[in-house]
DNA sequence: AAAATAAAACTAATGTTATTAGTTAAAGGG
DNA sequence: CCCTTTAACTAATAACATTAGTTTTATTTT
């Protein structure tokens, strides 16, 4: 075996650093200089640690998504059926509300078609398809709506964050109303 | 009256120029270095024409909004109920498909509560008010169903493009079950 | 037509950034 | 106690946005 001296905590110290500087300041705020300036340390003592800062992104993206699986996967608990899919719809919704800079991450990543990015996105899909599995939907129909309800959970947040809802009308109410038309309408057909 | 000479069609030109180099080589390639380049002129002139990296982001966004309009409007003359929504629809992600850095300029305004920015966005709100009048939705549900409408369009535009589909099932008959979903679910209650 | 004016181009310079190369300190395994 | 790996460092480079000050260009006015 060979030596490896203290990894393993390093590498996470570094995410947690980045996402506190992406949630406060925003994401173009997490540069090389920023997050090493944080750190205490050089930027180029940075590359010992990723490749790069599309190694970051890369990184920050799958500690993102395992941030947000963290928070989904107990929120399903207990509960089924429309229940459910309300739980872990305010999860979502919650924790990009929180975690904005962390959140935005989950989707920068260089090569989103990267294989550890997949595998890390797969667990949460995996989640959505057992959540859904309450409503029998035949053959493909649970694939189209695991994908419906991503994108409304995206696209929700997605403009939220970006102050694209100006409209003075509460947000949980809105986000109530559109999952219940979303799986009442899958259920109908 | 002052001096102005030949401004109107200039800044067009260069949005256009912005726009294809975002569409081809990807929105974090729209520099200034780039679009001078593009445009045979030196990165300093352009500051006549904007307010530096900000001002072009906030132009794009306004350009891009404007443009998704001049698709979106056209595709919902001559039909009403779900065929509407289902033929705006098409034509939001089959926009976002075609002109995929001017699609995401559209949100990377600096500061999207800009005067400027939600009075473009408004024209699309309208749109989308206008082509869900015919499920007569009372009250504030009309509000909140063109909020789901946008989440769903957006969200799905964004994780399409980001790869966030990996799955192999045909995405035009995915977009088509979740519309009608949602507007069923709508109006059934 | 000539002068005045305003827009839009330019050069030069500055500060920040990511990145590479090469080097040194430090810590665990044999 | 030595070896090897890791992770820090310094120094240097290239690309970028931005500012200041200047010159060209073209239109408007006299």
């Amino acid at each position: 075996m060979s030596p490896r001296p203290k990894v393993g905590l390093e590498i996470n110290e570094i995410l947690e650093a980045a996402g506190e500087i992406a949630d406060v300041f925003g994401i173009q705020e997490v540069t090389l200089a920023n997050l090493a300036k944080k750190l205490g340390i050089r930027p180029p003592s940075l590359y010992n640690h990723f490749d790069g800062l599309g190694g970051l992104r890369k990184k920050m993206a799958i500690y993102g998504i395992n941030c947000l699986y963290e928070e989904l996967a107990p929120s399903a608990i207990g509960v089924s059926g429309d229940e459910a899919v309300l739980a872990i719809s305010n999860a979502y919704v919650n924790f990009a509300r929180k975690h904005p800079g962390i959140y935005e991450a989950t989707l920068m990543a260089p090569d989103m078609e990267d294989e550890d990015v997949q595998q890390a996105g797969a667990k949460v899909v995996e989640l959505s398809v057992r959540v859904l599995q309450a409503f029998e939907l035949k053959g493909d129909r649970a694939l189209h709506a695991v994908r419906g309800l991503r994108s409304i959970l995206h696209g929700f947040s997605a403009l939220e964050q970006s102050g694209g809802f100006k409209m003075d009308l509460d947000l949980n109410v809105s986000l109530e109303i559109i999952i219940k038309a979303f799986i009442n309408g899958m259920r109908a057909s």
